[in-house]
DNA sequence: CTATAATTGAAAACGATTTTCATTATCAGA
DNA sequence: TCTGATAATGAAAATCGTTTTCAATTATAG
C-alpha cells in the first residue's frame, strides 16, 4: 500500500535528462501533482499552479501534462465522469484505490488475476495482453464522517 | 462467456415503460446498439443510422444514448482514448473483454476478488464498494491476422 | 556574455457536445 | 378513427474543453 507522494526532484530530472527545459511553470506543476494525493484535472492543476505562479497558463499546464504522460511520470485516471485527470504514475505493477468522497487516491499491489485470465482466455479465445483493475470505495476519514 | 448481442425489443419496451415514445430514430439506434459485438460512439451510431433512417440528427443519437445510459440499458467503455463509446450494459456482476484491434466486447463472468478486497481493505482502511475490472488482448480472429 | 532554439501566454481556432427553437409525430382519449 | 396535447425531432447556434498559432521571453550550450 503505498501513498500517491513521490519526489519531484526525480521528475525534474527526468524532464531535463530528455532535453526538456527547467522553467518555473513546470517546476510548479510538477511540484503540484508529485504533492497530490488524488487526482487532478487540467484546471484545477491551473488553479493551484497559479498560486505559486501568477502568469502561468492553462495552455502550459495541458502542454505539461502531455509531457510527463509521455514520459511516463503521470498517468490518466478513469472516473465515472471521464478520464481528464491526472495521477502519478504506477511504480510498476500498481492499481488504484479511490475514494469516492474525497478522491484521495492509495496504490495497492500483488493482485493475482492469473487463474482468471487463463479461465477467459481458454473460454474467449482472446490472448489477454493487459487488465485494468481499479477499487471504488470511502476512505477512514470520508467513511468516519459519512456516519 | 457470453456475447453482448441483446433484444432490441426489450429495450424498446423497457422505453415505453418508462413514458418515452416510441419513434423511428429510436427505434433504428437501439437496433444499432443491440446489435453491435463492440462499442459504438456518437458519430459511429449516427453513420450506421443514417442507413435505415437518412434525416436522423446527431442530436438524436446523443439523446437517446443518454436516456439508455439513464435506463442502464447501455453503458460507456473506457478505452485508451477515453470513454465515449457505448455498449450494451452487463447483465449483473460482468467484465468486459475488449479486442485491442478490432473492437469486439466479449462479457464475462465468475470473477471472484474477495480475499484481494479484503486484504486491500485491511491494509487502506478503506471501504471498498466498487471494483472496475476490464481485460484487453486480441481476438482468436485478430490475433491470427497479425501473424 | 551571446546566440540559438525551446518555451511561454494571449488569442484564435477547433471539435465534440449541448441548447434553443420552430416543426413534426406519437399516442391517449374522445 | 380522429384529434389535441405535448413529447420528440433536426437545423442552427451556443458552449466548453482542448489545441493551434504566433510573437515575445527565457534557458542553456558554448
Ligand atoms: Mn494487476
Ligand atoms: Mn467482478
Ligand atoms: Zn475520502
Ligand atoms: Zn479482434
Amino acid at each position: 500500500m503505498s501513498t500517491p507522494f513521490s519526489s519531484s526532484k526525480d521528475w525534474l530530472s527526468r524532464l531535463a535528462n530528455h532535453g526538456y527545459r527547467l522553467t518555473e511553470p513546470r517546476r510548479v506543476i510538477v511540484e503540484i501533482i508529485a504533492a497530490s494525493d488524488r487526482a487532478l484535472n487540467p484546471l484545477e492543476v491551473f488553479d493551484l499552479g497559479r498560486d505559486a505562479c501568477p502568469g502561468l497558463g492553462l495552455v502550459t499546464v495541458y502542454r505539461t501534462l502531455e509531457k510527463l504522460e509521455d514520459l511516463g511520470l503521470v498517468q490518466r485516471v478513469h472516473q465515472a465522469d471521464g478520464c481528464h485527470a491526472y495521477l502519478r504514475a504506477a511504480n510498476g505493477h500498481e492499481h488504484i484505490l479511490l475514494c469516492n468522497q474525497c478522491g484521495q487516491a492509495v496504490f495497492f499491489a500483488g493482485d493475482d488475476l492469473t487463474s482468471l485470465l487463463e479461465r477467459v482466455a481458454r473460454q474467449s479465445g482472446f490472448e489477454i495482453q493487459e487488465h485494468w483493475l481499479q477499487l471504488h470505495g470511502l476512505c477512514a476519514r470520508c467513511r468516519d464522517s459519512v456516519r
